[in-house]
DNA sequence: CGGCATCCTTAGGGATACTG
DNA sequence: CAGTATCCCTAAGGATGCCG
């Protein structure tokens, strides 16, 4: 059946397999939670201030707190306090390089969403502002080749035996 | 600073933004917990039996039944029962193309967590079966071209108005 | 082997009210 | 505007045990 895939390789690199090394469960336990993610979000989409991210989000200030403080001890976010002259102080949250490299993540969670779970292909669209292309994220290899999943092979890194 | 990036675009869609509507929330849902996530990946590494997700996720038998439901009635996973001549019964859980699809967020988060939330690299790499080249999730547009975090616009789809 | 039933602990998240 | 303090509910997930 085409409509499931598999991983080729000739080893299996699951035996000696150890669960906590897994960089996709590494990678969830840091974002960790749905308010997170859509916090993260926000921050792509420029919202940088914490009532305006309780507001689009749409989650209450108090969870609000919790996740930017979390975001922030983790090194997704930074927070700056910022004062224009004559103005009182803002303070704002951006996105660091490391909470920065996260987008293929959320551009990978849209383009499924918008595939698998709206009428309409989703209520947003990126495009490349040099020639307006629709944007997705895809599999390329450091080749430039494009990947389809059947074409993909697991290998075990060196120094990562049982 | 560079470690700060949004998204370009002239109007302003959050205005009326509807949060519900978001194919992130909505991508996100469905998956909903590290468990499910794990055991998707699990699904592409081949893993089809029920045992074996509980073992190799580490999670426990009534979670990883739970998670296996949830993920057969979201139509992630279908199971299969099978039986080889002579055998027992086996009950195979595979991916289905909605499920399938699902392989540019792993590879996303995998990338990620290689890189910020490990001390090696992680302990697996994707290849190219073909060439052997890494292989790694990254924004394109549909003319192919290679678009960075700061290339990207977001516009607002036709009807998605508020 | 492939589950389900039960009990338990912890954490995510909403509501409301209050402070600097 | 940017939070904090309480209270409460629900769900994720482990442990144990049972069943076809």
């Amino acid at each position: 059946m085409a409509s499931t895939i598999r991983l080729a390789g000739r080893l299996d690199p699951r035996e000696g397999w150890d669960a906590d090394r897994c960089s996709v469960a590494r990678a969830f336990d840091v974002v960790h939670t749905r308010s997170a993610l859509l916090i993260l979000r926000e921050a792509f989409y420029g919202t940088a201030r914490f009532g305006d991210f309780a507001k689009r989000v749409g989650i209450s200030e108090p969870v609000a707190a919790a996740r930017l403080k979390e975001l922030v001890e983790s090194g997704l976010l930074v927070q700056e306090d910022y004062r224009e002259p004559g103005q009182r102080v803002r303070r704002l949250y951006r996105l660091t390089q490391k909470g920065a490299e996260l987008l293929p993540v959320l551009v990978a969670l849209m383009d499924w969403g918008d595939r698998w779970a709206c009428d309409d292909g989703g209520p947003v669209a990126l495009r490349h502002q040099d020639c307006g292309g629709v944007v997705h994220a895809e599999l390329r290899c450091e080749h430039g080749h494009r990947v389809a999943a059947d074409e993909l092979e697991l290998a075990v890194r060196a120094g990562a035996a049982p």
